[in-house]
DNA sequence: GATTTTACTTACTAATTAGTAAGTTTGTCA
DNA sequence: TGACAAACTTACTAATTAGTAAGTAAAATC
């Protein structure tokens, strides 16, 4: 018995990242396995499909961002500091080595999915533009920010650009990137 | 001989509606194959490799869209009218069955796809990118267009939205991509 | 100390993948 | 009429894929 340390979690790791990286057709059970240096077997052991894998991916992305956003380190933040922290997650995606959303990712790959995959990414997307609209409205109504429109629109504007822009990143550099949230940022504050 | 009357335009189209569908990892030889009732190695007879393919496809895209934007139709059209058109392209790959941009698709498995492609997908990029900026940078000179910061940025967090609200809509349905060309529109409009 | 459980390995399968080589049929052109 | 090229098919290969079944060694539990 060589075990890893705590596999599921390593398993779960290396899985996040690599659907990050390269998608959800774009890696192998071989490539965790190798990773880990394990056999194939041993990943299906702790995960009996790839479905159950990605599945279990985005559920505890789910998790972690729920804790966040219920944490009072964030609860508590101004509504420009809450949008800051934001970005800052999908800076972090990009800086890790060119990372994209997981979300948009999968949704790119939507028509190929597993249905039971296809319904946790609706539901963390339906989640972070919940959270991202409350956030907007909260700020507009106490003059932090300043748009047009409903709020459920401009965060839909919002996070479609990011993980748009973290794509078009990889193939013209992080600037794009962080041009983009720029923009966002020059947008949304009240002058 | 069967013969596909124009086989290898008819390739092309169909490469081009599955790498918009599925994505480059998400598609084979066999489902082109299949849907022209020949078999594969009809299809490597036009096309030596999946990569040889791709580049077609998106080679000939940046044809047709140096060939649109210099076309007196468009080029002489006023800047919001152009910004109008620009998003009906993608208004129409939604309405065409949920397709996704060719540029976002691939990006988004670039660490996975051949390097001759990657080069192919950065042109059309930074060419869509360049039209975007010179009409935005037209219409504030001229006075339709409102906005903060340089035309480059605008133009990128247009189009990373564009390219992110169509796979969101995959997951929450062409609401929400055309929830996000209003809201750009608003954005960018002058009052 | 014996038994059971956990975490694997070994050894597979059946399907699918891109790609190739050698033929075959049809149309064109000298 | 004969040569040749275009557009295929047949028949492969070698690699990779997700997934399974049966066995094994170590650790935990009784």
């Amino acid at each position: 018995m060589v075990k890893i340390e705590n596999s599921k979690r390593t398993i779960l790791n290396l899985a996040e990242s690599l659907l990050q990286d390269r998608g959800f057709n774009g890696f192998s059970y071989a490539d965790i396995a190798s990773a880990l240096n394990v056999k194939n077997a041993a990943i299906h052991y702790h995960f009996p499909s790839k479905e159950a894998l990605a599945i279990a991916v985005i559920q505890r992305y789910r998790e972690r961002f729920k804790l966040w956003i219920n944490n009072a380190r964030i609860k508590d933040l101004a509504p420009q500091e809450k949008l800051n922290w934001f970005f800052k997650i999908y800076e972090d995606f990009r800086v890790n080595n060119g990372k994209v959303c997981l979300v948009g990712a999968l949704e790119v790959e939507f028509n190929t999915i597993p249905d039971g995959l296809k319904k946790e990414v609706e539901s963390l997307n339906r989640e972070t533009l919940a959270w991202l609209e409350v956030t907007l409205a909260e700020g507009k109504k106490h003059g932090a920010f300043q748009f047009n429109g409903t709020p459920a629109s401009k965060a839909a504007l919002i996070y479609s650009s990011v993980q748009g822009s973290l794509q078009m990143a990889r193939a013209l550099g992080a600037k794009k990137f962080r041009e983009v949230v720029e923009q966002n940022k020059m947008d949304v504050l009240a002058a």
